[in-house]
DNA sequence: ATAACGTATTTTGTATGCAATATAAACCCG
DNA sequence: CGGGTTTATATTGCATACAAAATACGTTAT
């Protein structure tokens, strides 16, 4: 009787999660073609896996299927980022809000704790460790709401806003605002306030929102 | 020059629809083993396009993938409804809010006639009819919100509140409850007030968690 | 020179075949 | 007769092979 089974992941999903950090990093740039043949030599794996990954992308949003022309990464357009921001806005409003209540005390102190080195970050302009501290936090309180689906929902869309990055773009105003904003979102979390942390959540991807699109008016 | 191209959707599309509406019937019940031969005998089409489809479906969450044993038709847990429902409540009351805005005049008259309908059918206790209205009246209000992704998140989760299928289990009371919550929802869209309508929805997704969860505490 | 046509090549879509794993059945031994 | 082991069967996972469609290329005609 031996327990310790190496289960090792279906190749297809091995395939799938791959593709997927070739492009998150941007390896694999919106718009590109995925060449099958190419794929499976640079992988070492047969057609029929990859195939059955890229039709998993396909219903995440992540690549577009072109009948009887393959698939191309997804891009992500202006229109796409301004319809998603409102719904991550309700989403992390409704996670702030059960974070709230549902949260041990010591998970608030841990996110006391890593917004106060994001804010050290901030102040020594380390922008790649501010962005990095900035979404644990989110995801923490996300995860804080003890809503796996509500988790996952705000993941996915998440996913293809960062895909779009803008986020180097920030001016100093806006990211000043952020933090003060931060600050806010952990003071109503420790206080337990949750009405308090949604709206601060609300407003914090308003000023996300405006942020991005002004680093778009700029880049055109 | 020819614009009129019959583009037949690719197989593991139509294959993956079909299992769908196999799965939203209840024809594949939650916890069916999908037998891979099986189904292609029965849809006349190989392996490789229905396993494609398979994974469309495990990723969209309608089936789970179990190594090495195929996939399962997921079980929707009283739980995942707990979870889901407070989403919904959010996305739904965004789509409400952005929908008091966007909507045409003819389509909230449009609404106004069907809900007339809706409130007919309760009237003459004609539930499944009832039901068909009352979820295109939902259906309407959040196509109106212009918002595509948030019409796609919604009906992903609806679709497995729907699959619970509990809705039948709708006491007197409750229903009286729902249908005065339309008619005050319509209203609060032909006076355009995205904040009333917003708070009116949140409500009536608050109404409906208390029915389901009633009806799952009788059943047990 | 260029546009249009037809052919060659590449690439995707589907089917089939083989290997590995899991399930079911038969068998043996206590 | 029952528990455990072996053997057989079925089912999934992956790779390959063939068919259909799309793209690339070259040729010809204007």
């Amino acid at each position: 009787m031996n327990s310790n089974v190496i289960v090792r992941a279906p190749l297809h999903v091995q395939v799938a999660e791959r593709l997927r950090l070739l492009i998150d990093s941007g390896e694999l740039a919106p718009g590109t073609r995925l060449n099958e043949n190419e794929l499976c030599q640079n992988m070492g794996v047969s057609r029929t896996p990859l195939r059955e990954a890229i039709r998993s992308l396909a219903t995440e949003g992540l690549v577009e299927l072109q009948p009887n022309r393959g698939a191309i990464v997804s891009v992500v357009s202006q229109d796409d980022v301004t319809e998603i921001l409102p719904i991550m806005a309700s989403l992390e409003g409704l996670g702030g809000r059960l974070a709230a209540v549902h949260m041990q005390t010591d998970q608030i102190k841990q996110i006391r704790q890593i917004h106060n080195q994001m804010v050290t970050h901030y102040q020594n302009n380390e922008v790649t460790e501010y962005f990095e501290t900035n979404r644990l936090i989110h995801e923490l309180i996300t995860e804080g709401s003890g809503n796996q689906t509500l988790v996952d929902t705000i993941n996915s869309l998440s996913a293809k806003v960062r895909r779009a990055r803008f986020s180097a773009q920030m001016t100093r105003e806006s990211w000043a605002k952020a933090v003060s904003e931060h600050e806010e979102m952990v003071t109503a979390l420790e206080a337990r306030d949750p009405d308090r942390l949604e709206v601060i959540l609300i407003q914090h991807v308003e000023t996300k929102r405006t942020t991005i699109l002004g680093s778009l008016q700029r880049s055109e």
